[in-house]
DNA sequence: TATAAAGTTAACTTGTAGGTTAACTTTATA
DNA sequence: TATAAAGTTAACCTACAAGTTAACTTTATA
C-alpha cells in the first residue's frame, strides 16, 4: 500500500519540513541531540519561539523529547523523515515527464 | 554538494507540497498531463482558487504547462520532486536515532 | 532558603495562505 | 457576429502561522 496524498500525517510531516527554521532543527539534530535552549540560541529564537517549532516537530513525531531535570533533550526520530521520503517516491516512475512529453500529449489530444 | 536546508528552490517546493490539494494536483499530474479546468474540477476547486495552486507547483518548477489555444495543459515536472528528495535522504544516515539512542547521550550528558 | 536556570503558557500583533465573488481578456463555436 | 468556454486578475475576507513580551512553574544551585 502506497501512502495518500491526503493522509494525516504526511500532512503534519510536510507542513513541518516546510518552514526553513525547522528545518534548520532537524539539521543540528541530525549532528546530534540538544536542549531546547541550545536548539533556541543556534536558530536565533527565543525559547517560545523555539518551543512552537519544537512542538509541531513532536506532533509530526520528527523528533522525540525526554526530560531530565528541568532540562528537555531533544533527538531526530528516526523512521518518520522515510514517510515524506516514500511519498515522494511514488512519483518516480513519473518523473520522466518533460516539455517534450506534454507537447506530445497536446499533439495526441487534438487530434 | 548536499542540499542546504535554506536554499530557496527546496523552501519553494516544501511550501508547495506542504498542501493537500496541491499535492492531489500532483497525484493527478502523475497520471497524465491535465487542463487548469480539469485540475479544478478534479479538485472541487473554483478557477481561482486551482489557479493559484497552479501558481505555487509552477513557481517551484514541480509542474510545467503550455498553451494551446485558450486550453492550458499542465504536466508534471520530472526533476524537481528529486530536489525534495535528495534533502531528506541527507538524512537517512541519522535515522537511526531513537528513544534508547537519546537515554544513552542523556546519561553520557550527567556524567 | 533566596536566586537563577530551563521551559511553558497566555495574550497579543502582523503577515500571509487559501478561499470567495465579480469583472475582464482571449479564443473558439453556433 | 454574438455567445460561450477557458483562464486570469483584482479586491476582498478569514483563519492561522510565527513571532513578540510578560507572567508563571519547576528544578537546581550559591
Amino acid at each position: 500500500m502506497s501512502i495518500s496524498y491526503d493522509s494525516p500525517q504526511l500532512d503534519s510531516v510536510l507542513e513541518a519540513l516546510a518552514n526553513q527554521k525547522r528545518r534548520g532543527i532537524i539539521h543540528d539534530l541530525s549532528l546530534q541531540p540538544a536542549t531546547v535552549t541550545q536548539l533556541a540560541s543556534r536558530a536565533r529564537l527565543s525559547l517560545p519561539a523555539i518551543h512552537k517549532h519544537i512542538r509541531s516537530l513532536e506532533q509530526a513525531q520528527l523528533i522525540i523529547r525526554k526530560k531530565a531535570g528541568r532540562t528537555n533533550f531533544v533527538a531526530l526520530n528516526g523512521s518518520t523523515l522515510g514517510l515524506a521520503q516514500s511519498w515522494i517516491m511514488q512519483y518516480q516512475t513519473s518523473w520522466g515527464s518533460n516539455k517534450a512529453t506534454l507537447d506530445n500529449y497536446i499533439s495526441k489530444m487534438q487530434e
